[in-house]
RNA sequence: CGAGGCGUAGCGCAGUUGGUAGCGCGCGUGGUUUGGGACCAUGAGGUCGCAGGUUCGAUCCCUGUCGCCUCGACCA
């Protein structure tokens, strides 16, 4: 009846004593993914595609709606390409994967594997460029990219990964501009909505941003231990690569002019913001929007008469309007299915047995607290509707809490340094917006900056770090 | 890239003072069970990471090599 893999053991390693042995554990327990035998590399599985397919999904639709179109390009690009643009190259240089022969014989040009597309779309975009009238292009691919990361982690940083990368061009730097916000704020909208993460929005300074960027826009998430996830990025080019790749329209006033461009982009990795954001030691927790399973149906003594039948039943209705799944899997006792599916993290677990359907009703578990709420049957479409809802807002107000409770003020480097080494969480700081301050502070206290959050607060007048005028407030935290 | 550790069944491990291997979990089959990880019976599964060397004989000793993990260094 399916063909769920079940190596889970009981134990999995406790999320405060070594969180980073957890996080691999619940990969790999809850059936996310599995290491590949190519080094760097993950297989997801079928429970984890589901959770990005959901994502896709949701983001898709969004997008569209502001007027994205999804294309696709190559995904081998010749090497004359990526120099076009100076700062794009020097930023991805080192972790670019090359082919070099093909078809026996050794590549006259070498193509390397995309690990962004940048370069390969700016050239098509030169090509179907000529007026004012064919802007804007909005265009969005869902694809994989190659990095050759030298340390990796399942979702979070593998060689290979799935995302969808938005480039845009358009006829004025405002409209341009706009749309870089614009997307930030979907970003945002998946995030908090979709997968219940609250998100600090900013924009990066000067040495965090995107390679060949003018200004990167960013989500910064916080997660479990503290640290810091970049969640999604939205990039304003301004004329940085339509002057090299030459992408050239007649102005409305007949004159040649350079497009403005935008990317923004985001990848699996929030499955493994998701995973470390909400997950506790009984496994994987899943917003309920984002679950490939909402209710999961744990019949109790199948075997008796009328059991599986009411079971079934059940689920025929409720199917219409939530993800539903039956675990009628004979070889397993209930207990271990219960198990079973909150390491998987379901949101809400239904119990049905003889006793249930001889009184009209049944159990409803959630996973965010462990409440059982007995219900009658005739009214749980109503009952896991309302249920679904609360627990999304529960989980995105724990981690609201978390964010509140990991965040401090800093005026000095000392207090900067302590507060990192004993709350492990986003410091607020003034900055003089000098590099120099931002290297010294991440060698002693390994934060970086994460954002110039658009929430402006005003919390001195002097840099944290040299004591000059401040000239931003920024976030800081250790990332992942 | 530097230091240390580990490679024996799908996973976790034991073992052979050198004579080609075993335990637990998981998996298959049959049956009894079923409200928080059930039980009985019975099976399947291994070129002991790879390549050389020593030896009558190597999973074990020696050399090399590859892979993985931890800690540093580096880093979109």
């Amino acid at each position: 009846m399916n063909n769920d893999n079940n190596e889970f053991v009981k134990e999995i390693t406790n999320i405060d004593e070594d969180f980073a042995q957890w996080y691999t554990d619940i990969v790999l327990k809850a059936e996310l993914a599995d290491y590949a035998d190519t080094k760097g590399c993950i297989a997801i599985k079928p429970y984890g595609y589901a959770i990005w397919e959901n994502i896709q999904k949701y983001a898709d639709e969004k997008f569209k709606k502001t007027g994205v179109e999804n294309v696709y390009f190559p995904v081998l690009i010749p090497e004359s390409l990526l120099q076009k643009e100076k700062d794009h190259v020097e930023g991805f240089a080192p972790e670019v994967a090359w082919v070099t022969e093909a078809g026996g014989e050794k590549l006259d040009e070498k193509l390397c594997i995309r690990p962004t597309s940048e370069t390969i779309i700016s050239t098509m975009y030169s090509k179907w460029l000529k007026s004012w009238r064919d802007l804007p292009f909005v265009y969005n691919q869902w694809c994989n990219v190659l990095r050759w990361e030298k340390e990796t982690r399942p979702f979070l940083r593998s060689r290979e990964f799935l995302w969808q990368e938005g480039h845009t061009i358009h006829e004025t730097a405002e409209e341009a501009k706009t749309r870089t916000l614009q997307m930030l704020d979907i970003y945002a909208d998946i995030a908090e909505n979709l997968l219940a993460i609250p998100v600090i929005k900013g924009i990066k300074t000067e040495s965090e941003k995107f390679a060949g960027a003018e200004a990167t826009y960013t989500i910064e998430c916080m997660m479990h231990d503290g640290r810091a996830l970049q969640s999604a990025t939205s990039h304003y080019f301004g004329q940085n690569f339509t002057q090299p790749f030459d992408i050239k329209f007649q102005n409305r006033e007949g004159k040649e002019e350079n497009a403005y461009q935008t990317s923004w982009g985001t990848s699996t990795r929030l499955i493994g913001g998701l995973i470390m954001a909400h997950g506790d030691n009984r496994g994987l927790k899943l917003p309920p929007r984002v679950a490939p399973i909402q209710v999961v149906i744990v019949p109790i003594a199948q075997h008796k008469e009328g059991v599986l039948d009411k079971v079934y039943e059940v689920k025929e209705k409720l199917s219409d309007k939530f993800r539903v799944k039956v675990d009628d899997r004979d070889k397993y006792s209930p207990g271990y299915k219960f198990n079973y599916w909150e390491m998987k993290g379901v949101p809400l677990r239904l119990e049905i047995g003889p006793r249930d359907i001889e009184n009209g009703e049944c159990i409803l578990v959630r996973r965010d607290t462990s409440e059982k709420i007995k219900v009658k049957l005739e009214n749980i479409d109503e009952e896991i509707k309302e249920l679904l809802e609360k627990i999304h807002t529960n989980m995105f107000e724990e981690c609201s809490k978390r964010m509140e409770e990991k965040t401090t003020i800093a005026l000095n480097l000392e207090e900067f340094k302590y507060n990192m080494d004993s709350n492990q969480g986003f410091v607020k700081a003034m900055w003089c917006g000098d590099e120099e301050c931002e290297n010294k502070i991440r060698e002693l206290t390994g934060a970086k900056s994460r954002c110039i959050p658009f929430e402006k607060e005003h919390l001195s007048d002097k840099c944290v770090c040299c004591g000059k005028p401040a000239k931003h407030m920024v976030i800081w935290g250790r990332q992942y």
